[in-house]
DNA sequence: TTGCTCGGTTAGTGAGCGTTAACCTCGCCA
DNA sequence: TGGCGAGGTTAACGCTCACTAACCGAGCAA
C-alpha cells in the first residue's frame, strides 16, 4: 500500500524531471547537473540514487516500453472477458495509447527519439517489447479488418502511432482543444485511418491501376 | 544550368552525409570528424565551408522547411491552375508530402527533433514556415471538409504530419512494401483520417453525449 | 617565375561534462 | 553514547569534442 500516487519516492522524482528534460533537449543536451537542480540536489548527488545517467533513460524506456505492452495485453484480456468483439478491442486499444500520448507525452517523446543511446542488451529489450505491442495491435486490426494484408496493417499501425503521438510534437499545446475534444479527434483519425487503409485495399486488389 | 542532380558540389555532398548521420544519432551524438570522414575529408577541413556544426545544422533545417512550404504553395497554385477542386489540391499536398517523406526520411527526421539546437533567429524563421505550411493545409482541409472546427482541422493536420512522417522512424525499411504500395497506403490512411475527424465533427455537433 | 587563392592537413587548446573521491551530517538502533 | 548507513556536499580528474593555428601543395593568372 505505498505506490499508487503516493509522495513520490526519490527515484520517481529524478526520473520524471529527466523524463521532461530528455524530451525538452535531447539526452545529450542536458546535464547531471540540471537533473539535479529540478529535484533540489546538485550534480553528483544522483548518483546515491542511479549508476549513472545512461541508467536513467533505461530505465525510463524500459519502463515505458513496459508499460505499453502489459497495458496493451491487459487491455485486450479485459475486452475479451467481457465477451466484447474485436471493434470494442481495438477502440480500447486506441483510448489507453491515447491516454498515454496526453499523460506522458515527455516519455513517448523519449520513446522514439533517443533509442539508440541504450546499452544494447537494454535496446534490445525495448525493441522486443515495441515489437510486442505493434503485433497486439496488428492482430487487432486485422480481425476489424481482414481485408488488409499483413504488411500493409503492420505499416498502418506504425503511422498510426506516429499520428497518435503527435501532439507531444505541438510547440505549444494551447492550440489544441480540450483534454476530451482532443481525445475523441485521436481516435476518430486513427479509425478513420485503418478503415480507409482496409477500404483501399479491398478495392485495389483486382484493379491496380490508377 | 548545373544543380539538377549534376554532380553534387562539396557543400551539398556535406550536408547529406550530416543530415544522415543527425538523423542518425542525433545532433550532439555526431561529432565533426565523423562528418568528415563520411565525405572522405577529416575533421577541421569542413570549416572551410561552414561556419561550425552548427551552421550545418541551420542551412538543412531552413532549407527542408522553405522546400517544404514553397513546394506546398507551388502546388496548390498549379492545382488551382488546372481548374481542379479542393480535393485534388489535397491529393496533391498530399502526395507531395508522402514524396518528402520516402525520399528525405533524414531530414523529415531532424525536422521535429533538433529544432531548439537552433540560433533563436533561425528557430523562429523554421517555425514560422512550418506554420504557413500548416496553414496551407488547414485551408484545403477545411475546404474538403467545412464541418470541421478550425481548431480540429489544425490539430487533424499535426496529427496527419505526424502519421505521414512515420516511416523514417522505423527501424528497419524492409518492412515497408514497396515505395508504389506504400505511398498509397499512406496517401489512403490520411485521406480517411480526415474524413472520420470531419464526419465526427458533424456527428457531435448536436448531440454531444456518448 | 612569382604569387595568390582554394581546400586540404596535423597539432593544440579550452570548455563542458560525466564520474569519482573525500568528507559531512543527520536519524536511528543497540 | 557510540556507531553506522543513507543521502547529501564540494573539489577535482579526465575525456571528449568543437574549434583555431599554422602549415602546405596544387592550380592558375599575370
Amino acid at each position: 500500500m505505498s505506490s499508487r500516487t503516493d509522495a513520490p519516492t526519490r527515484r520517481e522524482q529524478i526520473l520524471g524531471e529527466a523524463a521532461r528534460l530528455f524530451a525538452e533537449r535531447g539526452f545529450h543536451g542536458v546535464g547531471v547537473d540540471e537533473i539535479g537542480a529540478a529535484v533540489g540536489i546538485s550534480g553528483p548527488g544522483l548518483y546515491r540514487h542511479f549508476a549513472g545517467k545512461d541508467a536513467m533513460l533505461a530505465e525510463l524506456l524500459v519502463g515505458i516500453s513496459e508499460r505499453l505492452y502489459t497495458g496493451g495485453r491487459r487491455c485486450l484480456a479485459e475486452s475479451a472477458g467481457a465477451g466484447l468483439g474485436p471493434e470494442a478491442a481495438l477502440d480500447a486499444l486506441i483510448d489507453r495509447h491515447i491516454d498515454f500520448a496526453l499523460d506522458d507525452r515527455a516519455l513517448i517523446t523519449l520513446h522514439d527519439r533517443e533509442l539508440d543511446r541504450l546499452r544494447d542488451s537494454d535496446r534490445k529489450l525495448v525493441r522486443q517489447l515495441q515489437r510486442q505491442y505493434v503485433e497486439l495491435w496488428v492482430g487487432v486490426v486485422r480481425e476489424v479488418h481482414p481485408a488488409l494484408p499483413e504488411k500493409e496493417a503492420r505499416a498502418s499501425v506504425h503511422a498510426v502511432f506516429g499520428l497518435l503521438n503527435s501532439t507531444p510534437h505541438l510547440s505549444r499545446p494551447s492550440a489544441l482543444p480540450d483534454r476530451a475534444t482532443t481525445a475523441a479527434l485521436l481516435h476518430r483519425l486513427a479509425r478513420g485511418a485503418f478503415a480507409a487503409a482496409a477500404d483501399g485495399a479491398r478495392n485495389a486488389d483486382g484493379a491496380a491501376g490508377a
